[in-house]
DNA sequence: GGCACCATACTCGGATATAAACTGTCCGAGTCCCTAGGG
DNA sequence: CCCTAGGGACTCGGACAGTTTATATCCGAGTATGGTGCC
């Protein structure tokens, strides 16, 4: 009744930043299927697939087929921010579209593009361009990082739970 | 089939946003009707009406019912950023809600709140926080002043314009 | 014993249903104005 | 001529459908593997 509506995030970004720091912890070259990474978290493994596929399609994961197939990181952890995994699953568009509603008001409008010289327009652009700066400032090694140092014993759950999973 | 899903802001937002800044060129205690308003952009009136509801609930437009009534802004520009009009709209919630995956992972997580000490909510905050700043810096009399400067006719089209829509 | 072939089981990949949210619309409650009647 | 009461019209306010988007699921195409038969 109050709220409206609200802008909202998917939650596929909170499983794909999840998924792709576990990746971290694995040995290189080593890969996880889908359905262990959704076990690990009692996600639905089929729609879990499709971030990861998104995530593959972004060249962020790598995926191999058939046996002793799966998903892991396709460039190093340095090399992915925060801001690419978000951008694979949300998409590149940014969240405010101007609609240029001043054209459709009275006034002339001959050749101008509102959608850069709208002051609305400008000021939705910078908001969002800081949030982007901020997430492209974090990288997934950031973040192993931070974990590592809060709790050291992280990385060993991760790859014994990957390994003990029960598909 | 490439971008899965877009994170987007209503467009109610880019409405609200503009008939805020137009409220702004009226003479003080003058109201316009929604329809009129509506009437400005060619929007649908009865949807609008929804949107100024909203902000009225959240004190940015006062309403007034019956003859000669409509909106009108409920405090000077100066004391109404961008951010309180899409809070209005958007709702108070972040765009990212931190679902606490982890807590769902292996491990000990007793008496553990992740929404705080996960290192991706807490980027994910931050960058919104980020956001946030930017949205709140600016005022609907900032705005003002901007296109009057770049364009000091418009105050008066806009004036003519309401006063001109036949409903 | 070594090698090549084949059947098999496992994996991702995209096409397909279901649920939720946004968008759009309608009609009723409340309020102010204008008018008409009386003092 | 002034005041007052009543009717009417106009406005917002919240409750009600239609359409797009996100969520969840299923089955088929492709591949490495392991076994088997042949050389």
């Amino acid at each position: 009744m109050f709220s409206i509506q609200i802008m909202r995030m998917s939650e596929g970004v909170e499983w794909a930043l999840h998924e792709c720091l576990n990746l971290t912890w694995l040995e290189p070259g080593e890969a996880v299927t889908a359905a262990r990474l959704a076990k690990f978290y009692e996600l639905p493994a089929a729609y879990l697939n499709k971030q990861l596929q998104a995530l593959a399609r972004a060249g962020i994961l790598e995926s191999t087929p058939g046996p002793r197939g799966g998903f892991r990181l396709a460039r190093r952890p340095e090399d992915i921010t925060v801001m690419d995994v978000v951008a694979a699953i949300e998409g590149p568009e940014s969240a405010f579209r101007c609609q240029e509603l001043v054209r459709r008001g009275p006034g002339d409008h001959e050749g101008v593009d509102y959608r850069k010289t709208c002051s609305i327009s400008q000021t939705m652009r910078r908001a969002e361009l800081a949030w982007r700066r901020e997430l492209a400032a974090v990288t997934l090694a950031d973040l192993k990082e931070t974990v590592e140092t809060r709790n050291p014993t992280v990385p060993g759950e991760v790859r014994r739970g990957f390994a003990r999973l029960k598909v």
